[in-house]
DNA sequence: TTCAAAATATCAAACGTTTGCGGTAAATTT
DNA sequence: AAATTTACCGCAAACGTTTGATATTTTGAA
């Protein structure tokens, strides 16, 4: 079927193409009578504008990149649904882009975004990437980047990340409010920033404010290696009274350690995470945690990108808030 | 920054943009001195093709749209994941955007679609559209649909979807061979066609090749209200010995009412699901479930849209073979 | 009436590509 | 040496839209 474009319109309403795209967007120019004609007829024509052309026309393309890991990720999910909500509010469409942690997928996504011409993209680091040419490669294009979770060091990028320290700290504030003697502390990839930052923040804060409190720190890089250690832990002689998982990954290997052996939560041992929620209330009871929330992130995320395409730069981090929720795993 | 165009190397070249056009795309009318000379400086300049000149002028977005109701679930997660792969294997890029389920919602989205003229569209039917006009209008502009997981009845279209029937007859043989005398079957929205296929097969196939087990058959709509079921019903007299949900959400609530209870799996009870895994594998022991892919069925539904661009029509529903996952639950 | 001002509509260039067609010079054949 | 082929390259139109500048008509006041 032949596409409607104004062209047709103009001919079938013996106007000109420019009349027909001023009354389509209600110049003042243009009179009722005609704004009226037309519209009719495009609406029974079925007229849609090409996106391509305005695009090319205004080099505004009205769309954002998005570049996560992996989209199959309670955190990215949640993050992805909030700025896809705030897109469509106004009026932009989102590109998605995964780099399964690959620094090679990472460059060859932005370069689509580059060459797709987006208005803008939220990235989120891959674990490894060092080098950030490619994100200067952006701005000389005018094309503003949000960082979001795994953000570079360097400040003259605008970022958004959850307070990962402040989670650390919640955390242990109340681990030791329960009284707590014997900790298992458990943490993610030692090589990643978040790690080292919640770990770093968590032992601090214990050591300065319950000097007295056991704790064992442990770095694993799975589910599969957290419950492993877990389980051997748990078996030795020193029982522990509670347990803190950094990850909704971490927490799901314990957790099944918990089950298999059939230890009682929060009787035997009191259990802390650190989650979006979503696993947590898998368990009965439900484990407590500190909320890190995607999805308020996105919203945070988009309100700066608003900000860098309307007014300019807005180099600065913003961190989110964190919050205990209350389960009843302590 | 100025961006790099065509014009600007042709320029600088003293060659026509057409020669350069061409030297870009190892034309064999162009020497290939002269192709080396563009290539050096196109890279030294970091050209990069204006996506929407080429698509208006080529008529070709090379861009796929997908709907799903939540981007946020397990299932599309995995189907979004294994398209975005493709795509990206195939110089494609993705757009995503969900429903919410809600109608309105999937026609402006369609219409960003057809605004953006992608190259073609996977959708996932919000739970109650019936009115089908708009992939119509998608067809009249000669974008292709590939539908999946929620598929309309229709013949005329090209769906994917998973083996519905076929896998709630899985779970009824294994139920069966493990000679379950008492089954607590616990299925999804009534509405939805999903849960009353499932449910009508499941329901068929213990009548007739297990009349003697007793089965119980419930609908519900939610983590907790599967959760409040199998809690009363567990309470009963009637013990039953094995309990099948129809999907994650459903598995959780139950499951949650199992820990609660601190009921033995698969002692006390068997359980068995359908799922994609992931949920499954959080408990210890392992749920056994029959798996429904949404990664596999992302692949199939991308070999059935390249089919649908390349050679014309391709009307046929295809489905996914669904297979049993031992876990350990009975 | 006359003329400026306001209202309305049109022209034409530009955005960055692709591509059919045509042209020129060199290489090859008669 | 003329004719033909081959190898390169350029011209210009087209894709659908936006928009500053310009042209035409209508309106209202002098």
């Amino acid at each position: 079927m032949m596409n409607t474009t104004l062209k047709l319109l103009a001919q079938q309403l013996q106007l000109s193409i420019s009349t027909v795209s001023r009354a389509l967007k209600d110049h003042p120019d243009i009179s009722t009578a005609t704004k009226e004609k037309v519209h009719a007829l495009a609406n029974s024509l079925d007229y849609e504008p090409n996106a391509y052309a305005i695009q090319l026309r205004t080099q505004n393309s009205k769309i954002f990149g998005v570049i996560v890991p992996a989209i199959a990720n309670l955190f990215y999910d949640s993050f992805i649904a909030a700025i896809e909500e705030e897109s469509r509010k106004n009026g932009y469409a989102l590109m998605i882009l995964q780099s399964s942690d690959n620094t090679e997928n990472e460059l060859n996504n932005l370069k689509i975004f580059r060459q797709t011409r987006v208005s803008g993209v939220f990235a989120c680091l891959s674990a490894h990437t060092q080098n950030l040419e490619v994100y200067e490669k952006m701005s000389d294009r005018d094309i503003p980047v949000v960082f979001f979770d795994i953000v570079p060091k360097d400040n003259k990028y605008t970022k958004v990340r959850m307070a990962d320290e402040r989670c650390a700290i919640i955390a242990a504030e109340q681990i030791i409010q329960r009284g707590a003697k014997h900790v298992l502390a458990l943490f993610g990839d030692p090589a990643l920033s978040i790690s080292q930052k919640r770990k770093q923040a968590f032992q601090q804060f214990m050591e300065k404010y319950a000097p007295k409190t056991h704790c064992t720190y442990i770095n694993t890089n799975s589910s599969a290696e957290a419950e492993a250690a877990f389980s051997k832990h748990f078996n030795k002689v020193q029982k522990f009274d509670t347990v803190f998982a950094m990850t909704d990954e971490i927490l799901i290997g314990v957790m099944k350690s918990i089950q298999a052996h059939n230890i009682k939560v929060p009787k035997e041992i009191g259990v802390i995470s650190i989650s979006n929620g979503f696993i947590p209330s898998l368990y009965h009871p439900n484990i407590s945690y500190v909320e890190t929330s995607g999805y308020e992130l996105g919203k945070l995320a988009f309100v700066q990108m608003l900000a860098n395409i309307k007014g300019g730069k807005t180099l600065s981090e913003l961190t989110l808030e964190a919050r205990f929720v209350e389960g009843g795993s302590m």
